[in-house]
DNA sequence: TAAACATGAAACTGTTTGGTTGCAAATATA
DNA sequence: TATATTTGCAACCAAACAGTTTCATGTTTA
């Protein structure tokens, strides 16, 4: 049985994907149109698409409809989660006591 | 047909399942066996042996055998890839005139 | 040495994912 | 108004994923 059956949609499950990654480095520059965006991979259009539509659940993008077309542009400030959580691992990678070896102080406490 | 059959393992395929990154977040401390760290979830031992067969592969956790035990620690460096990835929209959210609006500069541009 | 313990691997299951094709709705243009 | 364009959505498919149970291997310890 499946215990995670809740659809998992936060923006470490959006930036797991390469083709969605290559997205929003893209409309991090300009904001751009589906059409647009998806002259730049080899995919479908309509694959882009569900790409989008994913990063909009995610709140990473915002729809700006102009007539018929759809500009996407980036939420940057999303981004900054994946900076805060990395922010616990940035004081141990910076600190040059722990990054002596984790492994050796807890080896050295038992 | 699937474009993607290569077996994606990457940093970012890494932290994007929940577990795994609760897992990187406990070694982060210090080193742990696999029975210490799947005592703090509800999963199985061979669940959470899964996700740190995932997380060597990837190169984010090392294995130090130790009698019959083996201690995992996090090999903190590799979250600076995720450090690097992020300096690209970094400069973005930093920069007051781009903040303004990145959509805004596309549509006044046509 | 025999039993207990720690771990990884294999086989299987159901869900999610990323992709496709086809279609419908809305807007622009001839 | 008829046609072309832009887009999103539904249905479907194969691969990957996260989980389970069972089992084999190696290391302690009684």
């Amino acid at each position: 049985m499946f215990i995670r059956s809740i659809m998992r949609r936060d923006i470490f499950q959006a930036i797991a994907d390469p083709t969605r990654r290559a997205i929003i480095a893209l409309i991090a520059v300009q904001a751009m149109t589906p059409n647009a965006i998806a002259d730049n991979f080899s995919t479908t259009r309509q694959a882009v698409s569900k790409h989008l539509r994913i990063l909009t659940e995610c709140e990473i993008v915002r729809q700006v409809p102009q007539g018929r077309e759809i500009y996407y542009s980036l939420e940057v400030h999303k981004m900054k989660e994946i900076d805060q959580w990395l922010e616990q691992f940035r004081q141990i990678w910076e600190d040059k006591y722990n990054q002596l070896d984790t492994l050796l102080l807890t080896l050295q406490t038992q």
